[in-house]
DNA sequence: TTGACAAGTGGAGACGACCTCCATATTTTG
DNA sequence: CAAAATATGGAGGTCGTCTCCACTTGTCAA
């Protein structure tokens, strides 16, 4: 699909330059405040040569966000090859953590693309799933880590430390949903469960609320 | 700011009138693939009515949104008065997936403008936060939450849980990632044996410690 | 090298959404 | 009731998006 007709080497060139304007444009931040046909002249090309290459803004996204995804998965390839697989895990995340931080523009920018319904980077997406979802799978048959709890959830966080970007307090929180996920996945289920949503403790609570849920 | 001026009868009713068309277009999901004009239209004003009362699809969105949060808090705080801090917390969360899970044209529509560098929203997420907050805050008062990790990374897995509503499994993973954070919660880190004393939780404790604390 | 055909280019201009402006209508006040 | 203040609505200006096609560039066989 990605090759089906070889480009001819002039259009090969243009679609570099496009592909490396776009890169800078979207580690900048600029990506949605730039009009499109500015973009073509920003690599040097005409509006039509934009379109013919990338027909929508978020097909261009798509082809950015394909290379980082690439990477990132290759890394987690490298990690689950060398450490134990809750070390990778847990590797993995931190790692997720400073590239999102280290390209804040682009991070930016992914998770407006991801709000979209355009679902345009939902493939790409899917490999980066993958990686976590074996990451999650190995440390599970490790018995390092709960299996009642998929990998979905662990991509949904990542997702929202990627998307809440602009809060002040990024980095700091970002770290902390890390450590609760991982700590979370430590399986607790089988000792402690009971804790909270366990009948004992809801008989105790008559104590306190008697008017307690009854409104939904 | 919000009523500096009463406004006359007839705005107010316009003004009524494209809140609850908003609300609506808003749910079903369709706030962006709609002409802001036919969104006047569709409400029975003119589209200079619309512009008065609403200068962007933004602000109109930010009105529908402050109803919402509003009702979120106000569980909050219910909640809070009437359970123990961590079960509060537990509830609450619970109660968000709910919420969004009934709701999820309205959630994708609010994380898309999340997204947008706009922050329109961010000052009506105050609100939310400072529930959430509030919540936590009580819970490591109780002790029954670890103390190291902010509020704020509960904020950003929930904005997470918002951000991701068109993952197939969406509601799977939502719980999941509620359950990680829970568990993750539950100070894992500074032995809970150190918070016995507070008093609000001791009297009640004594039974689910019994039940619980076995393996510590 | 050269000719001829395929592949690609670029920018003028059609199109359509967003928003402003003001003559007119409605409410409130004296 | 008249006048003043306030609000309405939609025609039309503005500006970004995208299409279309006359022209340029690359490729390949002889």
């Amino acid at each position: 699909m990605t090759s089906d007709k070889p480009l001819r080497a002039d259009a090969q060139r243009k679609r570099e330059a496009l592909l490396a304007t776009a890169r800078e444009v979207f580690d900048a931040g600029d990506f949605f405040d730039l009009r499109f046909d500015d973009f073509a002249r920003l690599a040097g090309v005409g509006t039509g040569t934009l379109y013919r290459h990338f027909p929508t803004r978020e097909a261009l996204a798509e082809a950015v966000y394909h290379g980082e995804i690439a990477a990132l998965c290759d890394r987690a390839r490298r990690l689950q090859a060398t450490l134990p697989a809750e070390e990778a895990l847990a590797t993995f995340l931190r790692g997720m953590v400073d590239h999102i931080d280290a390209h804040q523009g682009l991070a930016r920018t992914l998770a407006t693309l991801m709000a979209d319904r355009s679902g345009a980077l939902a493939e790409g997406s899917r490999a980066l799933e993958q990686a976590v979802t074996d990451l999650v799978a190995a440390a599970v048959r490790d018995g390092a880590v709960r299996d009642d709890v998929g990998a979905g959830a662990v991509m949904m966080a990542l997702h929202g430390i990627g998307a809440a970007h602009d809060r002040p307090n990024w980095r700091a929180e970002a770290d902390g949903i890390v450590t609760l996920l991982l700590d979370g996945l430590r399986s607790p289920h089988s000792a402690q469960a009971a804790t909270v949503s366990s009948p004992a403790r809801t008989r105790c609570d008559t104590r306190s609320h008697a008017a307690g849920e009854g409104s939904g």
